[in-house]
Order: structure tokens, then sequence, then C-alpha cells
DNA sequence: ACTCGATGTTACCCGGCAGTAGCAGCCGCC
DNA sequence: GGCGGCTGCTACTGCCGGGTAACATCGAGT
């Protein structure tokens, strides 16, 4: 998208202007060639700048792609959480948690192109500081979704964690399969419909007996 | 698990069980460090053998990566398309598909030991035979789920494929959840738990007008 | 028991890339 | 107006790991 390159190859830029460039540039080579395939040759380059002059930001590539993954962990983590806080009605917070999802995705606002796949598509899950980090934020969005849940549906806390599980995972899911797909319908109506299937399959828990076979 | 290792080290093998070894030892590597820590030399010595040795049963490693894919991409690909096919109830079809997933996962039966992980959390996304795989898999358990949503609810195609994302990839990420969780509640009832969750989410689909706010 | 080919081994090559040493130019300050 | 330090660059090192060349060993057939 923007080619920060060569529009002022050796221009003097203070420090911390230079840090938001050069993460800039590094998430963008992250998210479209991955963790393993991104040079930092590549990247310095991108920036329109030398190698050393990343070295003299981050102490290394790992770091550099702590740097990153952390500010969108939050990100996300953030938005979820607001989903949840904004409202007590359960039906509009499960619309808010698809919208935060499918907004996070969709980073239409932001320039953040694809920032979502440092987090959910890494390619360093092996790293045990990068897990972590994945870990906690899908950890920390389902424990918030399943408070509500066990509050609200009697359930024992490891049955709310897994219905919990299933929600916000279909939430990162779809999300993600609908930009992949170039949004084959708009955004509303997708939340709208997912909306439906949440809220039809989680609002009467844990009343049983719902026997109706055949289709 | 199986300590292949110094069991029988210097032995000679015939071609096709000399291949399988292999290719076990291969999968336990990649499953445990990922494809980019694993080494070759690893692999190797994890098959009790020396590295030509590899080089003599397959070109290179990518393509035996590309080897354990195939087969456990046909493995959860059968699951799924007999949870479908063994019956035309479609409370039992959500049954039977949940419990494919879990299955899969767990591979109580099998020794394969965390063979999903090559599909589901595969750090070469970014090659593209890899990638082209893992997509082939996801795009076709959604179409054979989105073949009897569309059918029986009269969705358009695209609202249709957009459910069963969700239906599909909520059983992934559940039942990966729950083994990483150490089955913290029994398979079958955690299978029963979603089963009601997304039966009561998709079977009256696509009536309109749930409205019902409060918590 | 000697040969021949399949199976294995040791020991190497070499390319890619993270990280670094040492040099060059720009700017403020006395 | 020249001196110091900060910003940046070119050019290198060192290592890790995929892939290979050349040599060794076993066993079947005659």
């Amino acid at each position: 998208m923007t080619d920060t390159v060569d529009a002022s190859r050796g221009a003097r830029l203070p420090r911390s202007a230079r840090r938001k460039q050069l993460l800039a540039a590094a998430q963008e080579v992250f998210v479209s060639n991955g963790y393993h395939a991104a040079a930092m040759d590549d990247i310095a380059v991108r920036a329109g700048v030398s190698k050393p002059v990343l070295y003299q930001h981050f102490p290394g590539k790992l770091d550099l792609y702590l740097a990153l993954l952390d500010t969108h962990a939050e990100d996300v983590l953030g938005r979820v959480r607001r989903a949840l806080a904004e409202t007590d009605d359960n039906r509009i917070r499960v619309h808010n948690v698809l919208t935060a999802y499918f907004d996070f995705v969709d980073g239409e606002d932001r320039g953040d192109s694809g920032a979502f796949r440092l987090i959910f598509e890494s390619d360093l899950g092996n790293e045990p500081a990068v897990r972590e980090r994945v870990d906690r934020v899908g950890r920390l969005t389902m424990q918030a979704v399943a408070d509500t849940v066990a509050a609200d549906t009697g359930l024992s806390r490891e049955q709310a964690e897994l219905l919990s599980v299933a929600l916000t995972g279909a939430a990162q899911i779809t999300a993600t399969w609908w930009l992949d797909a170039n949004r084959p319908i708009p955004k509303a109506e997708a939340v709208r419909l997912l909306e439906t299937l949440q809220w039809r399959g989680i609002s009467h828990f844990p009343l049983q007996g719902t026997e109706r076979p055949g289709g």
C-alpha cells in the first residue's frame, strides 16, 4: 500500500518517528511473508533504511516481532472487553463481540493491513514468548465471555468455557474467512446472521430436551 | 512416545518399511517442533538412521512434510464426509461432525500423536503448496456442510457458507482447545453441549424475528 | 567365497541470514 | 568555522541447516 521506500532515502528522523516507521515496515513484511520468510534486510529496505538502524531500535528480530504482537494483542483484547462492557443485554453483547472481531480483522479504518494475521495465523507459535502472548489473548477473551455465560446459565465453569471457546472461536474464524473470501456479503449482514445463529444457540441454556429429529 | 531410536541402529530394512518408519519419525518431530525448527538431522536421528537415507526416500524436506499433510488431510476430510453421509437426520449430522473433529484431534485410538496440528496449526502457511492443501481441507469440509445448510434453509449460497464456516470452525477450535486444556470434561459431554448449542442455532433457520432482549 | 547392487555412513559444501565492526556525513554549539 | 556526537551506510563474520559426494557394508546368487 504505502510505499514508504525511496520517498526519503537518507533523511534523518527523530528517534520516535523512526521507530514508528520501522514498526510499520516490519508489520507489512511480517504480514505478507510470515516471520520466517521475512528477512531483516527486507524490513530495512521497506523502511528505506539500512539494517543497523533496525538494530539501533530493536535488539533482535524476535523483539521487533513481539512489539507488534503486543500492540495488536492489546487491541483485540480491548475491543472484545469493551464489546461486553458496553451493555448488559446479552443479545447485544453477542452482536458487539462479533462486530469487534469483524472490525479487528477488517482494518478498513486504520491502514493496518492484516495485522490480525500476526495473532491469528502466526508462524512462530513454537517460540515460547509468542505462544504465551497468543494463548493469552485467546484465554482472556474466552474467560471474559465465560464469566457472563457461567453467571447466566448456571453451567459449570468448564462447560461455560467450552461454549465460550465455541462462540469466540467461531467469531474469529468466520471473520477471517469472510475477509479472505473477499467479503462475499456485507459486514453487517454477516454479523446479523452469526448473531442469530449464536443467540439462538446460547440464549436458553441450559434448558435440556430440545429433541426434534428429521431434516 | 515410541523411541524408535537405537532399537535397531544399522539394521537394514525393506524400502516400504523404512519409508513408514521415516514418516512416523518425521511426524513426531514436525508435530513437536513445527516445520521450521525441525531439522532433517533430528528426523534422521529420531528414526535411528543417517540423513542421506531420508533423501533416498524423499527429495526434500518439503516433500516429506507434504506427504504427511496429504495423509491427514484425507483423514479429516473422510471423517467429516462420512459423518454427514451416515444419516439424513440433521441433528445427528451435527452430532457426528462434532464427534469427527473430536476424534480426529484426540488420536486416542491411533498412536497418531497430534497429527492434527500439522493441518490446524501449520507454521508453513506461507508456502503455496502447504496453503493450498490446508485451504482445501477447510474449503471442502465447509462446502459439504454448506450443501445441507443451503438445501434445508433456503439461504443464499454465501450465507449458507458463512454459517457453515461458523459450525465447522467452532468444531475445530473447541476440539483443539479441549485437548490442549487436558480434556476438562469428558468427550461425550463436550460433544453433547456443543451439539445443543449448534443445533439450537442452526435448526430453525432462516426464521427471522427472535427478538428477546435482556439477560 | 567373490561379485554386484542395494542400503547406510561419515564428512563435507554452500547459501541464506541474523547480527556487527568500522567508517562517513550532517548539525548544533561555542 | 571547526569540533563532537548522533545518525546512517557499506561491508563483513559466523552459524545453522538443507542437500550431496564419496566411501563402507551386508547379503543373495552362482
